[in-house]
DNA sequence: CTTAAGTCGAACATGCATGTTCAGGTTAGG
DNA sequence: CCTAACCTGAACATGCATGTTCGACTTAAG
């Protein structure tokens, strides 16, 4: 953060964050945007835009990157390790779910242009996060030790985005999501 | 079945199952296939699969439903109805992962290609099974009523996938799927 | 004020997939 | 064996998205 290799202009910086900001916006409404969507809604010429990202992949990644690293700092700063491990499971439920919610077109997105590893990668330290805590649980006797924690993590995972493709289905309303995912993954979770 | 609109000879019977065949290989293994790709796999002419299937659209669709109805049998007669819900339901868990994990590229590329909607409409009937052994389960007393009918088959179905998943990136031993998958949902459904 | 960084539209170059048409070659089936 | 159904490759017509190049215009920054 504090050594730019080559010095940008404040020019340039604005635009790479409107372009970030108007990727988003495309690729949650509508996934196939294409770069010329994106530059236009960006308000941009779609050569800057290939100045800055020089492909659609790469713009995909940096949105995803950022929209991560946002969500990452939501979930850190409101669901703080305090309490026992089942406490701050059950915030940690409530918020990441909230924040996938909000981005759910996005990784729907992700998902299928990079591909659920690439996906899942760049997710490590939120991952890592959730099975930190299940770790905990173990140890304080809240959570099931019998199952591969491997597991127990893809079982949250899973079931979090479950929730949030139902959500863009139609088949589960949005403000019950957070409620119906706890009474699901806590009785599969504890021991 | 008794009745062909229109005779077919034997010639395009043949073939149709070959691009039948073809285009479910293709679809599972690289869901962006084209149509020359389909053709040239089921060892036919573009022309003629284009003879046959009018739009790459109108092909999903019967590989699809051709699929579907497989799969269904498949299921039905490895897992019938005897027993309580909760017996029926582990030998259902234990005969469908696999099969689903074989077609869950195919369903993702239809649910992006055919709309939710219109996929949810084509396997209704293997839903319905799911769905009808939790009712039954519901009503013996064994399996929860407190939340939606339909998030009780998404969890069903999200972490069968979820395991398939797990065990073609070697998280998870293939022998030790069924079990970790019981495991894991009896807990969360049972009343 | 100067200049280098940045931006712009327009045009171009590909590449790829979807369909369609045609004229001739095969094959099934009665 | 005859004919209609069927298959075939090749060529064509589009359309669309991705990138790239160019020359000219703006603007940030020292």
């Amino acid at each position: 953060m504090a050594t730019t290799e080559t010095r940008r202009r404040a020019d340039a910086e604005r635009n790479i964050a409107a372009i970030l900001d108007a990727a988003l916006v495309l690729f949650t409404e509508e996934p196939q945007s294409s770069m010329a969507a994106i530059a236009r809604a960006a308000g941009v010429g779609r050569v800057t835009l290939y100045a800055h990202f020089p492909s659609r992949e790469v713009l995909l990644e940096a949105v995803l990157d950022r929209t991560i690293a946002e969500a990452g700092e939501v979930i850190r700063k409101a669901a703080p390790e305090e309490g026992t491990a089942m406490e701050a499971f059950q915030r940690l439920l409530r918020t990441s779910w909230h924040v996938l919610n909000q981005h759910r077109k996005l990784f729907e997105l992700a998902q299928r242009e990079l591909g659920p590893v690439r996906l899942r990668q760049r997710h490590r330290d939120v991952v890592d996060h959730v099975e930190g805590l299940l770790a905990r649980g173990q140890r304080e006797g809240l959570f099931r030790s019998d199952l591969p924690m491997n597991w127990l993590v893809t079982t949250v995972y899973s079931l979090l985005h479950a929730a949030a493709e139902d959500v863009n289905t139609g088949q589960l309303q949005a403000e019950d999501a957070a409620d119906v995912l706890e009474a699901t993954l806590l009785p599969a979770l504890k021991s």
